[in-house]
DNA sequence: GTCTATACCTAGATAGAC
DNA sequence: GTCTATCTAGGTATAGAC
């Protein structure tokens, strides 16, 4: 009971488009990865959209659950974001191609796919926005720009999965660790 | 005494890449929005990849000018982070369509315009090392680990050009003060 | 489930007229 | 400096044999 054929393009295919993006890979070359001819790949899936359209998804589904997990815990704000920090480590590492597609490919995909993703990230900031808001007006966290600090965890935490070579080396929970550290009390 | 010909090519053609990358835009579409036709671009650059080279290169060289300055300077290490946090802040809203695509497309240059991106690349990270080092040693930065700090302010600022709605109602001189202080004193 | 063959389209780029 | 016309290569996708 290993993975399907379906799976299998899909996981070979993230790979590659994390490699070159979704337009610069084309089913050719995800056939040939899998040494099969391109239009062996249309008895699995009906097209390089639904390629796309499910490697996206999946991790936004998987970020759309686990952030609601933390937004329902009874924590206060400063631990809320401590646990979308290790939360955000462990999707990435989990699925760090598709991550990368989701933040680079997201564009490229078509009809209510897009709509959904769309959501999916707009409710994600949200909630973290929240968060931060809640945090400032019980006088936890600093009275700056909620945005300041809302853009600079998300994007540090959004490319993470660029940093695979290092944190390679580097156990999961250290990296948790240290980065809850630089993120919250800063560098110095 | 306007831009040339060519510099408004490039202009067109880096915010098309931007938003679609590079790979997704044809010829045809840079055309178009310059109202010409395709084969009209060849009488002004070379092909495709001279415009994803040039305007790679034009930002790559900008970042590299200003981080040698900020590395004679002298200042104590802390300082020299916050002059690359403002620095980096100015070189986006100068550049913000050439650092999307240095950013994303980088990898589709060809040749030896491949190489020294990457090599810019490298020495750009390897003077923000020396300085984070350099203040763990001198004490004045939490002995973390050094890549956790690197990877965290730099993957903030590459990606400060997707901020540019909620940049643009906010000063850059307030931004620079709120994102210094963010990503060197923390959020608490 | 994979193959060959192919349809149809769009890509980057060039030639030569104006 | 821009055009039309065109070349060649490669893209997604389908049909039908095995």
């Amino acid at each position: 009971m290993g993975i399907t054929r379906k799976q299998e393009i899909i996981q070979i295919a993230s790979r590659l488009f994390k490699e070159r993006g979704y337009s610069a890979v084309s089913m050719r070359d995800i056939a040939q990865a899998l040494d099969i001819k391109a239009a062996s790949l249309y008895n699995h899936i009906s097209g390089k959209q639904e390629i796309l359209a499910t490697l996206i998804i999946e991790v936004g589904e998987e970020f759309t659950s686990q952030m609601s997990q933390v937004m329902t815990a009874s924590l206060n704000p400063i631990e809320k974001i401590e646990k979308v920090i290790e939360m955000h480590i462990d999707v990435t590492v989990n699925f760090p191609d598709n991550i990368a597609t989701l933040n680079n490919d997201w564009m490229h995909l078509e009809g209510i796919a897009l709509n959904r993703v769309v959501k999916m990230r707009e409710d994600y900031e949200e909630n973290f926005r929240k968060i931060i808001k809640l945090g400032i007006s019980e006088g936890n966290i600093k009275s700056q720009h909620p945005e300041v600090i809302l853009f600079s965890i998300l994007s540090t935490l959004r490319t993470l999965y660029l940093w695979n070579e290092k944190r390679g080396k580097m156990d999961v929970n250290v990296l948790k660790k240290d980065m809850v550290s630089v993120l919250i009390n800063g560098i110095i």
